[in-house]
DNA sequence: TCGGTCTGTCATGCT
DNA sequence: AAAGCATGACAGACC
């Protein structure tokens, strides 16, 4: 994607300069300021809407301070504009600023009326698609009336556990509802998560505002493109951050595309327990959700989730002092036993995750990461361990995409002593959903890469040996007998022999190549065979230069081969080249032996071929060189002049059929050997793109984990900056942030214990003041 | 002497 | 149908 993008940018900057150099005035700042999202998204990056993962929207605001007009008036609210700065930071990626709206809810227990608490999410946090439900009715007069009654809450509550622990719109799995028995945890670590889902998603405080919400809750779905303009930003972006549906969809990579983004402001409102915001623009929770498309939000948080759990299971040196619960999961990663969750997740979500985490070893901890936010229950309880790795596959993604609603943050966050309140919730410590933009696209690729590489047997360590090794670029090399032959060698050499095997075989045609290049040559042996005259000088060695030697030294592989290959060579041509060569050379021994032996003419027969000799015998009166060279119509016209004997017909004939099959046979080894070597060429260039590729993953994994590292100092700094009505500051033991996924930010409180808590909303909701 | 390699040759199939 | 080419298989020569 970013490589994506880096050529893109540099295509258009091209183009720019190609236009003004014809005369024509680009104003690439209007585009990027102004309104061509698809443009600005293509050169800034991929804003949260668009990107699944809402990411980038914290830290594509960096640059987009104040940009949202909106939300000029809400910078004062949030001291740790800063700190989303820094935030936004964490990536290249530069969108409009986002606002984060933090809320502190609490349960009222007193108003718990649902029964069943796993089949009616009353509201959501998120984009609500729970606030058209008909089991949400009671909360949603609440949410509507903005009245704050504690059904608002319960409601919220119930939503939050729904969301966050099966798809509100069915696509979870039956074993995900059922384990959402137990509200109390669920709740928390779904208000955790909303509270990152705001985050990442960095909505606006508008989008918190009743009477748009409301109108959104009414009009999103049907008409998402009729919302006013102060909402158009906000539909916009939710239509963004929708995976599915009416989502706008970037055409080339197919994530979501907002088109305008709230300016980050993080709006720190607490909601009391009555429902009726301390602040004036406190709003019931229920209002506070979007109530667009939840589902489409739960998958896109479930990739984020995953991408970061992935990453964070991946960051072995992470020292995080507090984040005991963070390392004990990714400790125990590697071993898929910690299946069990906190939080109520799904099930199914676990496999995937564990498929990620078995395969790579730097990727240890992601698969129970996920459990353990979910599914609380799971945490310490006899969950099976599962002993099956099952790899990670387009369908697990598919499986996290469909069950994820809302995030936690705490765990992630907030220091253990901070989370030992509640150990279910400290205990998971989830990547913040800014980070899975990152994660989702990169993660997956490397973790297909990493489990290619673990499957070759490439280990992690190995993998960052290569990396080193291709720092230099000579760390890759096949057989160190075959150095010489570098990609352009090898084409050269390959090139070479094709070029060698066509001229031969079009030589072979017109009789230059092979056995008689030189027409002198071949005259003088037609004569001299004619006559009789056999050159005994003429030995094997002559008949093997067909080709041109120099072509062998190019190959290491011969290097060692003291054989002779002047294949073919003309014998006049091998004469002049070696004058010595009759007697010398390779069969020396031989012949020196056999020239002791016998008498000189028979030296000719010595060196020269069967054929050769058995033309010699047969009186044959024309070279076997013109009898295997000569084209068809020549050589039947050789034959014709001559009055030959059967006998001497087909000794003719085999000669021309063997002297023909033997360099067809040459150069069928010679293509071989050039085959071989192109495919040890490809095997080099394909490792050589393994160990890049291998590196690249690395390197994004690291540049995650610092982001992850710095999204956890901050949250801690936003955490500890939050005071409530009286100024007194928020005990981490007792409270938690969460991140919904209409980028509202909640002050939730941890202790809730049972599930008939969880129900009841918090009587008590306070003004989050910054 | 043995094993590996190279080379030539044959058989076969295809063009 | 003949000629040529490509290639696997085999054997001999060579190292």
């Amino acid at each position: 994607m970013l490589y994506l993008k880096k050529y893109f940018t540099e295509g258009l900057i091209q183009f720019t300069i190609l236009l003004s150099l014809i005369g024509v005035r680009v104003d690439v700042d209007t585009y990027l300021n102004n309104q061509l999202p698809p443009l600005r998204e293509i050169i800034l990056g991929p804003s949260s809407a668009y990107t699944q993962t809402q990411f980038h929207n914290l830290r594509n605001t960096l640059d987009g301070n104040g940009i949202h007009p909106k939300s000029v008036d809400l910078d004062q609210f949030f001291t740790t504009r800063r700190l989303l700065n820094q935030v936004r930071q964490l990536d290249r990626i530069f969108v409009p600023s986002t606002e984060l709206n933090t809320w502190l809810v609490h349960r009222d227990s007193e108003t718990v009326v649902s029964t069943s608490s796993q089949s009616s999410p009353s509201i959501t946090l998120d984009n609500g698609g729970g606030l058209e439900d008909a089991n949400n009715l009671d909360a949603t007069p609440a949410m509507r009336g903005g009245s704050g009654t504690p059904e608002s809450t319960y409601n919220l509550n119930e939503a939050d556990s729904s969301l966050g622990a099966v798809a509100p719109e069915g696509n979870q799995e039956p074993s995900s509802r059922d384990g959402n028995d137990d509200l109390t945890k669920e709740d928390i670590d779904l208000i955790d998560i909303l509270w990152r889902q705001d985050i990442d998603l960095g909505a606006g405080r508008e989008v918190f505002n009743y009477s748009n919400r409301q109108k959104e809750s009414e009009e999103q779905k049907p008409h998402p493109q009729e919302n006013k303009d102060g909402n158009e930003e906000q539909e916009r972006w939710r239509n963004g951050v929708n995976l599915q549906g009416a989502q706008p969809v970037d055409g080339e990579t197919g994530e979501s595309i907002p088109e305008q983004f709230p300016a980050s402001v993080v709006t720190p409102e607490i909601v009391s327990n009555e429902g009726v915001a301390s602040t004036s623009q406190s709003l019931p929770l229920a209002p506070q959700l979007p109530p667009a498309e939840p589902q489409l939000d739960l998958e896109q948080q479930w990739q984020d989730i995953m991408a970061i759990m992935e990453l964070q299971a991946m960051e072995v040196n992470i020292t995080s002092p507090h984040s005991n619960s963070s390392s004990d999961i990714e400790s125990s990663g590697s071993t898929e036993s910690t299946t069990g969750g906190n939080f109520g997740l799904p099930t199914h979500s676990t496999p995937v995750n564990q498929d990620v985490s078995l395969h790579q070893a730097s990727l240890p901890s992601c698969s129970q990461d996920f459990p353990q936010i979910f599914n609380p229950q799971l945490n310490s309880t006899s969950n099976p361990p599962r002993t099956t790795m099952p790899r990670l596959a387009s369908s697990n993604s598919s499986n996290i995409n469909s069950t994820f609603g809302v995030t936690n943050l705490t765990g992630i966050f907030l220091p253990p002593h901070i989370n030992s309140s509640s150990t279910n919730i400290t205990s998971t410590p989830i990547l913040p959903d800014p980070f899975s933009n990152l994660l989702e696209e990169s993660m997956l690729d490397e973790i297909s890469l990493l489990d290619l590489a673990m499957e070759e047997g490439f280990s992690q360590a190995q993998a960052s040996q290569l990396e080193d090794e291709l720092d230099s670029d000579s760390g890759l090399s096949l057989d160190s007998s075959h150095s010489p032959a570098s990609p352009s060698s090898s084409e050269t050499s390959c090139s070479s022999a094709a070029s060698s095997s066509s001229t031969s075989a079009t030589f072979s045609e017109e009789g230059a190549v092979g056995y008689s290049t030189d027409s002198e040559v071949a005259t003088v042996e037609t004569e001299e065979g004619a006559v009789g005259g056999y050159q005994p000088g003429y030995s094997k060695l002559c008949r093997m230069s067909y080709q041109d030697p120099s072509q062998f030294h190019s190959l290491p592989q011969l290097d060692g081969i003291s054989h002779n290959h002047t294949y073919n060579l003309p014998l006049a041509s091998a004469f002049t080249e070696h004058p010595e060569l009759p007697i010398s050379i390779g069969k020396k021994t031989v012949r020196d032996k056999h020239n002791k032996l016998q008498p000189p003419q028979d030296l000719l027969d010595k060196h020269s071929s069967r054929d050769e000799r058995r033309a010699r015998a047969m009186k044959i009166p024309f070279s076997n060189e013109k009898i295997i060279n000569l084209p068809v119509e020549e050589f039947n016209e050789l034959l014709a002049k001559h009055h030959l004997s059967e006998g001497q017909l087909a000794l003719i004939r085999d000669i021309r059929r063997r002297g023909k099959n033997k360099m067809a046979a040459q150069n069928c080894r010679k293509r071989k050997l050039d085959t071989i070597i192109n495919l040890e060429q490809g095997v080099q260039d394909l490792r050589r793109d393994k160990s890049r590729l291998l590196k690249e993953k690395m390197e994004f994994i690291r540049s995650i984990r610092q982001m992850k590292q710095k999204m956890q100092s901050l949250y801690q700094e936003v955490f500890t900056q939050l005071r409530d009505e009286e100024g007194r500051p928020y005990p981490p033991s007792e409270y938690s942030l969460q991140y919904s996924a209409d980028g509202s930010v909640l002050i939730m409180p941890r202790g809730v214990t049972t599930a008939e808590q969880n129900r009841k909303p918090e009587k008590k909701q306070k003004d989050k003041k910054k």
